[in-house]
DNA sequence: ACACCTATTTTCACCGTTATAATCCCCGTC
DNA sequence: GACGGGGATTATAACGGTGAAAATAGGTGT
């Protein structure tokens, strides 16, 4: 049955009703500042719009102005990081949020990290008039060329050696943390499992915050004791297992993410361990189930919804022109303290 | 610095490096069927696009075809629930995929479930040409009005009492399957736990198949072992712990989410019970952390991906006008059997 | 040489919106 | 009564792309 869609209606339809030219029904919903109209005219032609229940048609908007009051939001991360990343939720919210604050939508676009760069064409097409990129990675040069372009880029993660501007939380400081605290409840032997392999920075800052910690406290760093994650509790099932064989036996464990941290868990209990009495443990994320971890998980609280918030919000400042005072933002964690570590 | 963002190139300015007129440009590079091209222009005008990097600004394309090529997902579910979905990323994946693979995009709109109706201005505004609804409420007016005006839209999720399609899982049959196994087990008195209040029809439905197990083993139902969660481990911590009050005590729960079930068996533990010896229990949805809950959560794996993709396809197959030889889809899940429930 | 086809390419108009410049009209002023 | 000045409104031309119809070119048959 082919049914033709209702026809759209126009500016000139409002215009026809209220017996003015396009022209006025344009400067009258647009509020354009300058020009004069005289009440009784606008009260028809808003009459008119919303008797014909009329709303622009983007598409011309977008035209004329060359913007599209879009942003993409382009996510890096594996599809097994997604799958089981309980974060990410909250960002793409933050994201949204700040978005339609600024009358902006938000374009997801996930892509493959090895594929890279198969999200230009949101740019050269017109689709995006900026990227939010979630998950950076080095040898992503057609990230590089774009912003060469002077294309307004945001990253959510930070990338060496380059100028983009970019929002991320305060990862090694988070871990820091997380250790210091370990620390101070007297642990001295203690292991790290990164939330990913080392080649992703934000696994790099974790363990360096980890260092970092040892450091100041004058503690050994045992290479041993260092095992890479992949954003999966089977890898930190798997990590942990070697960790427990390693002699002296560690009594703490940092593992930077707490997804990686369930599988951690799960292979203390099944080696006869007690946590934290034999084998303390921190995560890192507070997701809403760390709550609920048997035993809780103290952890490190991110601010996810921040973090997309002040990604969205500060891209799109870019994308129209107004200078941020400072480029890039670390955002703070906190420590939270349950009874795995006590 | 006031930076002027580097000029698009148009089809014009390929044309004019080709000394051919735009529409030549637009035939070839559309392959449009009827028009014949001499080798020697298709072979210049390919190389003018190609030298100047052209790629065609979709805000012209958009107002001359009257389509955007994007499709909304809106995102009806409460911000709590999108905070704790672990379920959600994986079936945005799902849609953009299904939607990437016939050249679509797709736009992210997050609602707010009380301000009902204000992601029709997508529609209107011509941003999208079609809306996949995650999570419909049965008072969205605006979801009538948009549907009436004949708006491809498609469900993820039922609504009971309209015809607009939907793609969903059998939820009725899964619920059914998880409390059959706990009756295989030999449990007689099986409490339920749903993973949200009963106004929403997907905890109806999980409720309904818990029902119809008990129903066709002819065990009694009891109200007072039927308790609401809402999507939150402390939810199902509370309801677990009113449901172990109830005497005679139940010997199994069901759990309809994953995420409450995290709450519900802490619950269990506090209470110096066992899981399963004294409480068994099964979850829903198999989440990745399931698999390292303790015990491991013998739960229902949904479709998660496959429920996304479907949703996209078929709209969009809507939008293009091809028919769908069965309106709706329903997909069944699959029993996990862990050590949860034996 | 002329009419006629077909293959190839172009002209022109339009999609819906906004920016710019121009017009119209009314009024006060000299 | 002509003139200048605004306030109020409109005509026109873009923006970048496509589609219908027309125009041009290059043979062919007579």
């Amino acid at each position: 049955m082919p049914m033709r869609p209702a026809k759209r209606t126009t500016s000139r339809d409002v215009a026809k009703l209220a017996h003015v030219s396009r022209t006025t029904v344009s400067f009258i919903l647009n509020n354009v500042p300058g020009v004069s109209i005289s009440a009784t005219t606008r009260k028809r032609v808003l009459d008119a719009a919303k008797k014909l229940n009329y709303s622009p048609n983007v598409a011309g908007k977008k035209l004329v102005s060359g913007k599209s009051y879009t942003i993409g939001l382009v996510l890096c991360q594996s599809p097994e990081q997604i799958f089981t990343d309980a974060f990410l939720p909250q960002v793409i919210l933050g994201v949204e949020q700040a978005a339609m604050q600024q009358g902006f939508h938000v374009l997801l676009k996930p892509v493959d990290p090895h594929d890279t760069g198969g999200y230009a064409r949101l740019i050269t097409e017109n689709h995006v008039d900026g990227i939010l990129l979630s998950g950076p990675r080095q040898d992503d040069t057609a990230l590089m060329n774009l912003h060469q372009r002077r294309v307004p880029i945001m990253l959510m993660g930070q990338l060496p050696k380059t100028d983009i501007p970019f929002v991320d939380v305060n990862a090694t400081a988070g871990a820091e943390l997380a250790v210091n605290h370990l620390i101070e409840c007297g642990h001295e032997r203690i292991g790290i499992i990164t939330n990913a392999p080392l080649g992703y920075t934000s696994a790099q800052q974790r363990r360096d915050g980890y260092m970092r910690a040892l450091k100041r406290a004058k503690l050994p760093v045992d290479k041993a004791l260092i095992k890479e994650g992949n954003y999966t509790p089977a890898s930190g099932f798997e990590a942990m297992k070697q960790l427990l064989q390693v002699t002296p036996r560690l009594t703490a464990v940092f593992v930077a993410s707490d997804v990686v941290a369930m599988g951690a868990m799960l292979a203390i209990k099944e080696a006869g361990l007690r946590i934290p009495k034999d084998i303390a443990l921190v995560g890192f994320d507070d997701i809403p189930l760390a709550e609920y971890y048997d035993p809780p998980l103290t952890t490190i609280r991110l601010p996810a919804f921040g973090l997309g918030w002040a990604g969205g919000e500060r891209l799109i400042r870019i994308i129209q022109g107004e200078g941020l005072n400072d480029a890039s933002l670390l955002l703070e964690s906190k420590l939270i303290t349950r009874q795995s570590s006590l």
